[in-house]
DNA sequence: CTTATATTTAAGTTATTGATTAATTAAGGA
DNA sequence: TCCTTAATTAATCAATAACTTAAATATAAG
């Protein structure tokens, strides 16, 4: 898959409150599917979708013993999430746009 | 505004390709909506609510002068959620963990 | 072989997203 | 004033997301 695209990927997982909640959970050490509903007020095809797109996102792995799946938090993604937001954000460059915008802002603008 | 919904909107604003582009192109220096729609192929209105987007969710703020805006990168929510993973992350429990998964897999489950 | 448990698939509903075109607002310059 | 430029709002549409309940699958255990 191409990079930019498991990016997208990685983010919309991130931007659901209940699968940063299952992230958290197995933040904490791999759990079954089970034990990740319990906490949870939604249904459990609820909870296998959301694992389904954490999955995708490559954010867990599933291993299969009898009738449990095992899930398992992988950082790679979150890597390479954090590396693209600190490759935007070079700090003193973003204090000095901010302090440029400011000073625009109040006189005149500079137009193509 | 609750933390947990503004980190949401933080990671739904980053899950957008052309939303990344416009941060990046922001990450260059402050533009105005002009300058950041000329080297995207989609029109201007779409510029205009994924702008919004991106300042809903506090990433950039937008300076009037005239009929021009000029946008700036705000750095604060990139930095809130590159936190909010680190915080998930603690790199050798995830080692472990997967570890764990795997030998997990390969034996018996540990079920409730 | 039957039943209970763990999880997924299917089907359907509602809300949100990302885009479009057309119309509107706002400012500056001829 | 009239026209052009910059940008936003409004209305619309198709695709996707997040849920639900009901049914299916798979495995273990009685």
């Amino acid at each position: 898959m191409e990079d930019e695209e498991q990016l997208s990927l990685v983010f919309a997982a991130l931007a659901d409150r209940t699968r940063r909640e299952i992230l958290v959970h197995l933040s904490r050490g791999s759990a079954t599917v089970g034990e990740i509903s319990a906490p949870l007020s939604i249904s459990a095809p609820a909870v296998s979708q959301h694992l389904k797109v954490l999955e995708r996102a490559g954010l867990v792995t599933r291993t299969v013993n009898a009738q449990w799946r095992t899930l398992s938090l992988q950082s790679q993604p979150l890597d390479a999430a954090t590396a693209w937001i600190q490759e935007q954000r070079g700090t003193w460059n973003l204090r000095l746009d901010a302090l440029e915008a400011h000073l625009e802002g109040m006189t005149a603008p500079s137009p193509p």
